[in-house]
RNA sequence: CGGGGCAUAGCGCAGUCCGGUUAGCGUAUCUGGUUUGGGACCAGAGGGUCGCAGGUUCGAAUCCUGCUGCCCCGACCA
């Protein structure tokens, strides 16, 4: 169909790159497992930022910036941090070069080893909760809600661009409260923020749950997350919020007076998402032709066409378009017009295809004539012929519905995806044959989940919040189970 | 980090097995013209340290050694 991108069904793992590369969203650099996002790709990771800050906000968080580098003493305060970060740690060991004897470029300069080691931040925790120490006294200072947005590494085996990436940016947030039962609710509630922006402004459904021992966070007591279904029936985490209990405070030695004079250890959450949401978006509705992005991302929402064969008639169709896009800036569209006259129209209409442009305005001298417009919506890719007056108004009215119609899209097929199994030979069949999500009993035991893993490939994605309590037995061992909980292949 | 594949013009590739003119092809780019309602056509032009570093040879894109990067499959992870 479209030039140059393999098909879903022929090779969804190249069809994702296709897009990502096509679609000028990144593309890979000079070094090992790092990516270069390119400006159409930025453009939408600063809308997905510019949302998500504002909900932040409005939370009462307040952004900050620690450093890029921490002292490696830091990090081996929180034993089963370290233990799950360790392995995946640059290290900064010199601060200077030199000129190398042999005159062929530079080399380390021995001279200059550093007294302490500095790793590249995998994440902030150790660092923030050094710096907490000095910020909390008393409960005067709590809660400290704070975010930042940022660069972190982490030195992975095998890369693809956005969903892992050596170096990666997003935001994470760390929380301090006097009590347990306020960073609880702080844990649970910056992850009704993440679902909500999930599901409103990507249009992409997610399942909110814990998960498992084996799966949480290292240094937490309780990792919720938002699991997403990717079209290819495997799972996607999108964004996790960490209950840390009173670890990192213990670890760092984070104090505070209580209201009756009483001294205890301060209760901490922390959250976070990041550019791997771009691979979820790429994957959650695109299509054979390339790229379909929610209208509410979209870093161009309209794009219009001209078709003309002379410069007298592009200049009357110029005066037409600036009619509609005086009134597509007050509405807060974002638009572009097209009229570069190196490439012919069918070019453009499959170029803003492959980049996901929502809408797609054509304007002719035909249109002239009779006052009509062109529009096709990308997601359908259907092609209506309308009136030009009220022309702002439809394409309002066909942005939400855009919005809506991939969110319904992508939930049926999600729903659709979702399977309960009764024994392990069932679970096996849905796996191999359908994938997606299946909802087993299982009897709460990390050997009986590392069993299912190393058997299938499938992992408890999480212990789901919507689906009920139920009593039943666990698909391996038939031990009692009180609740099913959800597995699937994932990412 | 293990197994497999690949690296030649911006992109996609041929040439490599079997060393030998000036390294080709498609596409993109630039110029001129004709075109423009679904990826235009004609004519001309520019563009290469053949991934990097050594070695063998009269002569290397081609043979040998080392290195680097990318892709696919595994072990680890957001």
């Amino acid at each position: 169909m479209s030039k140059g991108i393999t098909s879903r069904s022929e090779d969804y793992s190249k069809w994702y790159n296709d897009i990502v590369q096509k679609a000028d969203l990144a593309e890979n650099s000079g070094v090992r497992g790092m990516m270069v996002i390119k400006p159409y790709g930025y453009a939408i990771w600063e809308k997905i930022q510019a949302q998500l800050d504002k909900m932040f906000k409005e939370t009462g968080h307040q952004n900050a910036y620690f450093p890029l580098l921490i002292p490696k003493s830091y990090f081996s305060k929180e034993a089963s941090h370290v233990e799950g970060f360790a392995k995946e740690c640059a290290v900064v060991t010199h601060y200077r070069l030199k000129n190398s004897p042999d005159g062929k470029g530079v080399i380390v300069d021995p001279d200059a080893k550093l007294e302490e080691e500095l790793i590249i931040r995998p994440t902030s925790e150790t660092i923030i909760w050094s710096t907490y120490k000095n910020w909390i006294q008393s409960y005067r200072d709590l809660p400290l809600l704070i975010n930042q947005w940022a660069n972190v590494m982490r030195w992975e085996m095998r890369t693809r661009l956005f969903l892992r990436t050596a170096e990666f940016l997003w935001q994470e947030g760390h929380t301090a409260h006097a009590t347990q039962a306020e960073a609880w609710t702080e844990t649970t509630k910056m992850l009704d923020v993440y679902a909500e922006f999930a599901e409103t402004w990507m249009a992409m459904p997610v399942i909110k749950g814990a998960k498992s021992a084996s799966e949480r966070f290292a240094g937490a007591l309780e990792t919720l997350c938002i699991e997403a279904l990717m079209q290819d029936g495997k799972a996607l985490q999108a964004g996790t919020s960490h209950f840390l209990g009173q670890n990192f405070a213990k670890a760092f030695d984070v104090k505070f007076t209580d209201q009756s004079g009483k001294l205890d250890y301060v209760w901490a959450t922390s959250w976070g998402v990041s550019t791997r949401l771009m691979g979820a978006l790429v994957m959650a509705h695109s299509d054979d032709n390339g790229l379909v992005l929610p209208p509410k991302l979209a870093p161009i929402q309209v794009v219009i066409v001209p078709i003309y064969q002379k410069i007298e008639q592009l200049e009357i169709i110029r005066t037409e378009v600036n009619k509609i896009t005086e009134q597509l800036k007050i509405k807060g569209i974002s638009f572009k017009f097209d009229d570069r006259d190196s490439q012919r129209p069918g070019f453009k209409f499959a170029e803003y295809e492959l980049k996901g442009v929502p809408v797609r305005l054509a304007l002719g001298p035909r249109d002239i004539e009779q006052g009509t417009i062109e529009v096709v919506r990308r997601d359908t890719l259907e092609k209506s012929v309308v009136q030009q007056v009220g022309i702002v108004e439809y394409i309002e009215k066909l942005l939400e519905d855009i919005q809506q119609n991939i969110y319904q899209k992508a939930l049926n097929f999600r729903n659709e995806n979702i399977r309960k199994a009764n024994s392990y030979d069932e679970f096996k069949t849905i796996l191999n044959e359908k994938g997606g999500f299946i909802l087993a009993h299982w009897d709460g035991t990390p050997e009986t989940e590392e069993q299912i893993k190393s058997e299938t490939k499938a992992t408890i994605r999480s212990l789901p919040f919507e689906y009920e309590k139920e009593e039943g037995i666990c698909i391996v061992t038939g031990k009692p189970s009180e609740r099913r909980v959800l597995f699937a292949k994932s990412y």
